[in-house]
DNA sequence: CGGAATCGTCGAAGCGTTTCGACGAAGCGT
DNA sequence: ACGCTTCGTCGAAACGCTTCGACGATTCCG
């Protein structure tokens, strides 16, 4: 493996010149310049990163924390990925996928502390979110994907929960339905503090409200069953519902099933709205399904950028941007067949 | 942030012997290593990486090589990333994922020559894979989660499809089985050389073959569109099939809408067997779905402990070792309804 | 009881970069 | 033609750790 020293004795310049050449610090002649690109070239050279690292004091690998459950990563954390290993590649940054969890806290510390990562994304934030304070104690440059409660300091890029679940509100009372029910995560995943299931649910509060429409919210196992189990509780709670939006991915197979069960058609007898999720997973649906389709890849990649703004940047100024889902009409929705309960007989579309 | 050099300086020892406490390269006294250890705890220290790793020409970095699509990651894939995730951990190594796709070859040469890592796992192998390739010229040990068509000089661990398809064929014959249709991966997936795809195809063969059954097997792109073509595809073939045999984790839920789309029901009309699947994505559907479960976390944890034997490891001597899925019986398979057609009003049990 | 092997520790030489200060050579305005 | 920047290059000192050789002090064996 050829050296620094290789390519400065085989260039006739010095080694500093070398570095030069590769760092672009210091100005370098064109001629000079081809002579070392040249010699690099005949001894295939490559920088050892260690070496870089220590000198430098900066290891040119990004962080991205992604706590890995049983369950998988979505089609949507994937995009998120691909969006940050792209914007990191394009920068000269490795990016490391680092999969601690929330246990870890200690692993993570141990991490931070040993100087290893420029800097971190942290994926699937808690709104009271420890690694962020073990993060900031270890002085690691840190942006957000997703929030805590308290943004204050804080550099982060989430999905804008709010608009998303006005949105798809909207749609579905502009098709007229009247009753509609939220599958939320479940009560464990709220009580836990998750960020997008506590924000969904005021929004969806908010949003049925403004519409005059009473909000009704079933939390759901994050499983087939739960969703099962969810759909015969939304069912029991609103028994004139035509409208479901989920929020959960995984619960949502398990609706879908429940309904076909119960013997009602998707979208005649009842509508389904899928949140924040991607275009490969609405379309594993029969029928497709109507969804708010996540920004996905572009959340990551704003996240790197913001990373490497700071790290370059003397400014501290913080970035802190919300992006929101775009509704992407499939087949699961549709003018209800049954009539609104507090208005019969009136004309199915234009309600709301 | 604390040197070495301060806790030398705080337990009155030299730097030398603050590392060798820490690497237990060599034997330190008791009482020196208290002094030295009390040191390190007071001043809260952390070795740099980037200095052991330069001076050790050891990095203590394993990368995990998974090619990432837009598709994201299945229960099973991210099953081995967490066994092999938490095997190096407990050895005191880190575990870095790299999203690099095939196309990032150069990308990879760069990572793979830059001393970063002590050594690779490498996902989603192809039988023609130029990252091994690749990685070999570096000179980088690795170990393959998979296999490549030439296996010489290779570690490996791997799926055992023969003996799952085996199997799984065994379990549809034995309920009464005759006519079974295999639902693969895509035509272009089985041109490019996906062993997966190529194995279980021929072992299906194989295993119709040994039962005295014709093999009808049937390519579906990845997409529920996929699958419900695919279905199409297979009555068409097979009008009279009753079981259907399924790769495509990603098709199957095509499959079986396009069932229910026929009036057909799941498992009396026809039973479904899913490969190479994990227990999560077989609850999703409804009824759950027989599945052959995949040895998930295992893998990965197999993988990462033999490429640290060969990192420590005087002998280089090859770790290749196939693990098979294990049937779990669940909703979707049934003795047939339908009479077998070269067995007209023959009882259903007991065929095979 | 003497020489050899072993134990515990130290100092110093790297590991392969970056980066700082220095310095001759050009280029500038006057 | 004069000092003054700017340009292009060099040598050397870090960066924080591991590891090698050395060496006094024990311990062991015959």
């Amino acid at each position: 493996m050829a050296t620094m020293h290789d390519v400065a004795r085989l260039a006739r310049v010095s080694v500093s010149t070398v570095s030069y050449v590769l760092t672009g610090t210091r100005p370098i002649s064109q001629a000079t310049r081809d002579k070392v690109l040249a010699a690099m070239a005949e001894l295939d050279y490559q920088p050892n990163a260690m070496a870089r690292g220590l000198a430098s004091r900066r290891s040119r690998i990004l962080g991205l924390l992604m706590p890995m459950d049983e369950r998988g990563l979505g089609a949507t954390e994937t995009a998120f990925v691909t969006g940050a290993a792209a914007a990191a590649s394009a920068a000269g940054y490795h990016l490391v996928l680092s999969p601690v969890g929330g246990g870890d806290l200690d692993d993570l510390r141990r991490l931070a502390s040993q100087r290893m990562l420029d800097g971190v994304v942290l994926m699937e934030v808690q709104l009271a979110d420890q690694r962020v304070t073990v993060l900031r104690e270890a002085g690691v440059p840190l942006v957000l994907i997703g929030r805590t409660g308290d943004t204050s300091g804080l550099s982060y890029v989430d999905i804008d929960f709010e608009q998303t679940v006005r949105e798809a509100v909207a749609h579905l009372v502009g098709l007229g339905h009247r009753s509609i029910v939220y599958v939320n995560h479940s009560a464990a995943t709220l009580a836990s503090g998750y960020g997008p299931a506590l924000r969904t649910r005021d929004a969806f509060v908010a949003a049925m409200t403004a519409h005059g429409l009473e909000p009704v919210m079933i939390p759901a196992e994050d499983s087939a069953a739960g969703g099962r189990a969810a759909l015969a509780a939304a069912f029991a709670q609103a028994p004139e519902l035509t409208a479901v939006l989920a929020m959960n991915e995984t619960a949502i197979f398990g609706i879908l099933g429940e309904l076909t069960g119960r013997g009602l058609s998707v979208p005649d007898d009842v509508s389904v709205v899928s949140m924040v999720t991607s275009p490969q997973v609405a379309e594993l649906a029969t029928p497709a399904l109507t969804a708010m389709t996540s920004p996905g890849s572009a959340l990551g990649r704003i996240a790197i950028e913001a990373l490497l703004r700071h790290l370059d940047g003397a400014g501290d100024e913080r970035h802190q941007q919300l992006l929101p889902c775009a509704l992407e009409t499939r087949g699961s929705t549709a003018v209800p067949r049954r009539p609104a309960p507090d208005a019969p007989g009136r004309p199915p579309i234009g309600g709301g």
